[in-house]
DNA sequence: AGCAATACGGATAAGTTTGTCCCTATTTGA
DNA sequence: TCAAATAGGGACAAACTTATCCGTATTGCT
C-alpha cells in the first residue's frame, strides 16, 4: 500500500473533507452505493470505467474512513457487500446539492473543460449515451 | 503547460463538477476570494501552505473554467486582482456546505485520517482497532 | 475440460498533480 | 547599495493516484 511522504493540512473542515472525499470515483461510489448497490460487482457494473482494482481501493479507502461498511460471507462463490454508515449517510445530502448544480450547469461546465486546452484534441465525440431512466430525476 | 493523454469522462454532475473542483487548493482559493483576499500575495498568506507556483496555475485554471476573473493593473509594483465570476459565485453556498459539514464532524474526520495506515510513521502511537470482525471468515 | 461469475491484492507502469529551483522586472525603504 | 515587495513562468523533480497485468480460489454451466 502507497505510503504518504507528505502529511496533509487539516486546519479547516475543507481539508478534512478533501480528505476522505478526495478520489476519482468515491463521490459516486458513495452514491451509488446509496442507491443500493451493495456488491462490488454491481458497482462495476455502475461505473464501468473504473477498474476492480481501484474500485477495492477506494472502498477499502471509505471503509477507512468509516463511511462504509464491508460485510464479507464466507459462501462460495463469495459474496461481499458494503452499506453506508450513519456518518456516510450525513453526507448524501451534500452530495445530491453538488450534483444538482452540475447538472443545472452541465452544458457551460462542459463547454469551459472541454475548450480547456489541457484536454489532448482528438475527442471521439458523442461516446456517449448518459442516463439510464431511472436516474434522470437524480444528480447523474 | 501539462496536457492529459487520458479524457475525462463528463458523465454526470458529479463528474462535471470534480473537473473544475478537482485540484489541492482550488476550492478554498475560492473561498478565500470570495471573502476578499483578491490578490495573489493576500492569497498565499492565506494559505501558506501553497507555493506561488501552484497557487498561480490553479488560479489559471479556475479562470479557464470561467470561475474567476483576472485584471492586470499596469502598474509597478504589479498589482493584479481576481474577482469570482456570477458564475463562480454560484458556488459559494455550496462550498459552505461543505465546510460546514466538515467542521460540524472534524473530530471524527481527523480521528479517522489521522489513525489511516497511509500517512507516514510517526504519529503517536494511538493504536486504533478498527475491528475488522467479518474479515477474518476467508482466507483472502 | 473449459469458462464465466464471484472476490481480493501484489508488483509494476502510466498518468497527473504538486513542489522546487531558478530566472525575469520595477519601486520603495532601510 | 541591497533587501523586500509585487507578479509571472519555464524546466524539471518528486509525490501521488490510477491503470494494467498477473496471480489466488470455488461453484456451476456448457
Amino acid at each position: 500500500m502507497y505510503v504518504k511522504k507528505i502529511t496533509p493540512s487539516l486546519n479547516c473542515g475543507l481539508d478534512l473533507v478533501g480528505e476522505v472525499l478526495y478520489g476519482k470515483w468515491k463521490i459516486r461510489i458513495l452514491w451509488f452505493i446509496h442507491e443500493g448497490n451493495r456488491r462490488p460487482s454491481e458497482l462495476q457494473r455502475k461505473i464501468p470505467d473504473v477498474t476492480r482494482r481501484v474500485l477495492n481501493v477506494q472502498l477499502k479507502e471509505l471503509q477507512d474512513h468509516e463511511m462504509v461498511t464491508k460485510t464479507i460471507y464466507p459462501v462460495m462463490p463469495p459474496k461481499v457487500e458494503y452499506e453506508l454508515t450513519a456518518f456516510g449517510k450525513t453526507l448524501i445530502p451534500l452530495i445530491q446539492s453538488i450534483g444538482l448544480w452540475g447538472d443545472e450547469h452541465q452544458e457551460r461546465l462542459r463547454r469551459v473543460i472541454l475548450s480547456q486546452n489541457k484536454l489532448s484534441s482528438a475527442r471521439p465525440e458523442e461516446a456517449y449515451d448518459v442516463d439510464e431512466p431511472t436516474r434522470a430525476l437524480l444528480p447523474f
